[in-house]
DNA sequence: GTCATGTGGGAAAGCGCATTCCCGTTGCAA
DNA sequence: TTGCAACGGGAATGCGCTTTCCCACATGAC
């Protein structure tokens, strides 16, 4: 049994298809209330559901909005993606999800994908890349997403423009501080700590991560420090972890307490896992900092000093919703870079 | 400019429609291979992208999986989302997110949505319950689901049946053992637990939590212990946390080191982070453990006992993945129920 | 050479709906 | 009473595509 029609509804009520519809669907002729009643009561009575792929092509707009990450079960892109739901919502939208683990090429078949849906508008979240493996999928991805706004659709790209895509009408670009804010947070890391600092980033070429990098050394290099060591991992915890174990033997060997600057909050929490069983502790003889401050992150200890991301809002923003203020991080200072009692003054 | 249309390409192309059709859209019948190149062509000058709504309506098939969770932020529902987004795309599918907060009336109209949109079809995630207030809710639900199933639509569900839900065609629900792990939880707690213990659930006619509940009793009394007390508070971390403030102070006034289990991993989190302000001390003072092995929460310390639950295979299952095993849990003993050297003996 | 068979392309009929015309009614002013 | 505007409902068209049906042609066997 498909579902009914809204011609059975009509000629269940008696009356033609065009006023069926105009009850049934917003629109602005309002047939008269005995007739739209009789409609409705038809309408119920057959569980009439409109079809919203015939509705979608008969306006031609479908009421989606996709929405493009990494991996939905990162709780960076969950908490992103849970501001574009609540927009998406407020729009009386859905959304359409694609999960790519960040190739360049993914994205691209996920653009054409909700360009083939016709979603009203496309957000993509997660750090753009100039890797080289990335470039030929950088030009499609870029290509395909131009073609989507020509073609009268809105784009929304968290952080950096894709590379290599001309700024069209309807592409727009959530703007995340992030060399301003990790600036700021190797200033204030830098007014109580006196060693050496030391930085965890991702792969080089990915935005995000170069931008943290950069701020974290820029500020460094205002408060007249050295600039710190920078090692390359994964973008994950898996990255930290791997980057914490390679540090353990030096940190235990060095006098000095080292700061740890990770670029992300995971790597933060991968690294002190391990150097934990190391016997490394945190802040006693290292301490550490990440970048995000993710929610489900808040209750680790020692807690993780970060610079706080508005993150649904950025999702917010990223979906169009113009109520959303503008994306302000702000550093938080926990315990996890305190300087031990026992080693001041 | 609006995209462009089948109808173009084959003007382009010299060919017919329908031509055009078979050759771009997999169809049974093979066009010659010199009229499917000059498609081809065509279609790439043109930038043609298939409308999926066009096609949709046309052949009456989607390519939507809805999802329906509480929260896509929640680690819990996050990890279910991936799976359900991988086996989406083992599809060839695209998945449709709709978040509710849990409330039936949300669901239902999010079940609407989705039928609306004709998705082949719906994962519905996240605990269903009894409660009075729910009771409408969940009566409108079922029945919009009951048409949707009978309109050829597939629904897998996690956990419980929705209720009142008439186990009709197309109809599946993965059951997770949620009973029988919470027994065995018990039952290993009890072998080492010598004091009380204390259950912190989440609201009554929550089948989830109501069915941990249960198990944990049974298998603390099939070790002869006596039953637990329980107490009720939200199902989310701010209910473990109210939970942990008003139990402080029992706790340090107790001679005895109480056990706690708590509903789920962030309820537990929840408890713990209330506790250690308190000065109570997990596990000197007092033992918890939790349930569901949230995966960003395996870092924390003290490491959290709990039960894993496969939640990618369960996504994966719901969204009718057959060659995904069955759901299987593990009780997971660690630090955080440990006895300490000093009490034991 | 004829007819059955097969092959491959095209015309056309929808899929379910919104929307533009079109036309019969009604209300009101002149 | 007539004329005109405003109103409200219906027929028909089209959104972009799939698919059935039909037909022209080529091929083989007899």
């Amino acid at each position: 049994m498909a579902a009914s029609t809204l011609s059975e509804v009509a000629r269940l009520a008696g009356v033609s298809l065009a006023t069926a519809s105009r009850v049934l669907n917003g629109s602005s002729r309002k047939p008269a209330e005995d007739i739209a009643e009789r409609v409705r009561e038809a309408a119920d009575k057959l569980g009439y559901v409109p079809n919203a792929q015939a509705q979608a092509l008969a306006k031609s707009s479908s009421g989606l909005i996709g929405l493009i990450v990494h991996d939905i079960a990162d709780p960076y892109f969950a908490a992103i993606a849970r501001g574009v739901q609540e927009a998406a919502r407020q729009q009386n939208r859905m959304v359409l999800l694609a999960s790519t683990s960040g190739a360049a090429q993914d994205e691209k078949e996920a653009v054409a994908a909700f360009a083939a849906r016709r979603a009203d508008s496309i957000v993509i979240a997660g750090s753009r890349s100039v890797r080289a493996e990335d470039k030929q999928g950088n030009i499609e991805l870029a290509a395909e997403l131009d073609r989507y706004c020509r073609n009268g659709g809105h784009v929304g790209v968290v952080g950096h423009p894709v590379v290599g895509a001309s700024t069209t009408e309807g592409y727009h670009v959530v703007k995340v501080p992030n060399e301003e804010l990790a600036a700021g947070l190797a200033a204030d890391l830098a007014a109580t700590h006196h060693g050496d600092f030391l930085i965890i980033a991702g792969p080089e070429g990915l935005y995000t991560s170069d931008d943290r990098v950069r701020g974290f050394q820029r500020g460094l290099a205002d408060a007249g420090k050295p600039a710190a060591e920078v090692i390359r991992t994964g973008f994950n915890r898996a990255g930290g972890y791997e980057a914490g174990l390679a540090l353990a033997d030096r940190i235990k060997a060095s006098a000095e307490r080292l700061c740890i600057f990770a670029v992300n909050d995971v790597m933060a929490i991968g690294v002190t896992a391990a150097l934990r069983p190391e016997g490394v502790w945190i802040p006693r003889d290292a301490t550490i900092a990440g970048f995000d401050d993710i929610e489900t992150l808040r209750d680790f200890r020692p807690a993780l000093s970060t610079v706080h991301l508005p993150l649904e809002d950025i999702g917010r923003l990223a979906a169009g919703d113009p109520d959303t203020p503008p994306v302000s991080g702000v550093v938080k200072l926990r315990r996890s870079t305190e300087t031990p009692v026992e080693s001041q003054a």
